[in-house]
DNA sequence: ACAACTTTTCCCACATAGTGCAACAAACGC
DNA sequence: GCGTTTGTTGCACTATGTGGGAAAAGTTGT
């Protein structure tokens, strides 16, 4: 169904594109004939996927694709079940507890529960983290097997950034069952991640913890990975039945 | 293009029902052929906006719709210029200000600045609220000139539940340029609106207030109004120049 | 475990929907 | 205002999408 693709490879583009686009860009970018780069334009506005601002000729996404992702959140059968499991969680670790999913290159926040200490690490259902340096987001790519990115970009200076290295780590992650982010993402932050896993053990989603450094220190982190592991399990068999 | 407004509107569905979708269901909602429908969701699910659960025939909204929206609030040229207008807004009114756009039947906030009082109304970017019982939606309705609904959901005894009388309250909005919801949508809480404005006169966004009723009382109203007014004409000020 | 059923996918001849060209219209720059 | 660039529309052509039916996959009941 080739129009169809078309038009949702113009959603992507136009997700990558802070300046919108114009219908003869469109029309390079995806080498296609000006009359059908204005034709697919023309019928994503149509539908409010895709907007026009003010008196500009570019196309830009339009709101409605946030109402499509509201509705996913409503619905996501993940969120509710969850819940008690995280709390639960917090209370044993006393560290921010949070489920998220894989979502187009990246780990998406479903559910929270934040923790009760005066310094913590704050967490928001929505929020959108990198993969490659963050516990949730490795456990994500080692579990999903996905393949590692030629470009890791740097966001401390323990981020991992040599793909190489980091395809060992991720084997490192399925062997032990969970994921530790050690200050790669957010100096002076570890977090911890362990599989949801359903009944055929393929993920489906990813539950961790994160703390301040001196809190959540390299001494506690294998117990604490326990407990982890152990929220995780107690996840898979409320989704998918003892 | 009919492949891919039928493509869209299987999204559209699909927004609307929690219970997901299956090849025959999606055949009889759209009477299509049930090949027909199973290709459109074999589409849309290998272009990632709709996926299977576990192993259900039935198709669901998939997490890339989020990745959608999160581009759409990134790229959004509206909020960082707003916001030093709702923080002098909200030190003006001392209480909880924000600016909202329509979204596909509701409004959407996109930006928003908390009061610093003890008692005091919450707000939340990405929140979703109704239209016919808000001030920020019915200043949306009345200026966008929208239809009024032939149902109106009742969430407080001040809802206005009778079209005829809604359609009234809007002209009578747009008359005196600014909308008051009077507890019609959370009791206890009153707010005001007024339309952003580009060149051509016509909406773009609203900026609102919300206040405890208590507090924001009916003899405040009409001075209040007056500088929610002045700081929606500065937006349209910065945003489309002098 | 097997048969009867339902649901989905696949295949293929057919026709509609989508294509590109080119002329037209609109917007932009100078 | 005029030339240039960019976007839209009409039309003949054909590739893409269509529907029927067969096969496959999945579900249900005994």
């Amino acid at each position: 169904m080739q129009t169809l693709s078309r038009g949702l490879a113009v959603l992507d583009l136009l997700a990558e594109r802070e300046e919108g686009i114009s219908v003869t860009e469109l029309a390079q970018q995806m080498t296609l004939s000006t009359s059908v780069a204005s034709r697919l334009l023309k019928t994503l506005t149509h539908s409010g996927y895709v907007s026009q601002r003010g008196h500009s000729r570019r196309y830009y996404l339009a709101e409605k694709v946030v109402w499509l992702s509201h509705s996913y959140f409503q619905h996501v059968p993940l969120r509710k079940p969850v819940q008690p499991v995280l709390q639960q969680l917090v209370a044993q670790t006393q560290e921010t507890a949070h489920l998220a999913v894989l979502m187009h290159q990246s780990a998406l926040v479903l559910e929270d529960v934040k923790s009760p200490a005066m310094l913590r690490v704050d967490s928001e259902v929505g929020r959108v983290v990198p993969l490659h340096c963050t516990a949730i987001g490795k456990c994500l790519m080692a579990f999903h097997a996905l393949p590692v990115p030629e470009k890791l970009e740097q966001y401390t200076d323990r981020t991992i950034t040599d793909p190489a290295q980091l395809a060992e780590h991720l084997h490192h992650i399925r062997e032990q069952g969970y994921a530790l982010d050690d200050e790669e993402f957010n100096i002076g932050v570890r977090c911890l991640a362990a599989p949801v896993l359903d009944s055929n053990s393929s993920i489906v989603a990813t539950v961790g913890i994160s703390g301040p450094a001196a809190r959540l220190s390299h001494d506690r982190v294998a117990a604490t990975a326990e407990t982890v592991i152990r929220a995780a399990e107690q996840i898979s068999a409320i989704l998918f039945g003892g």
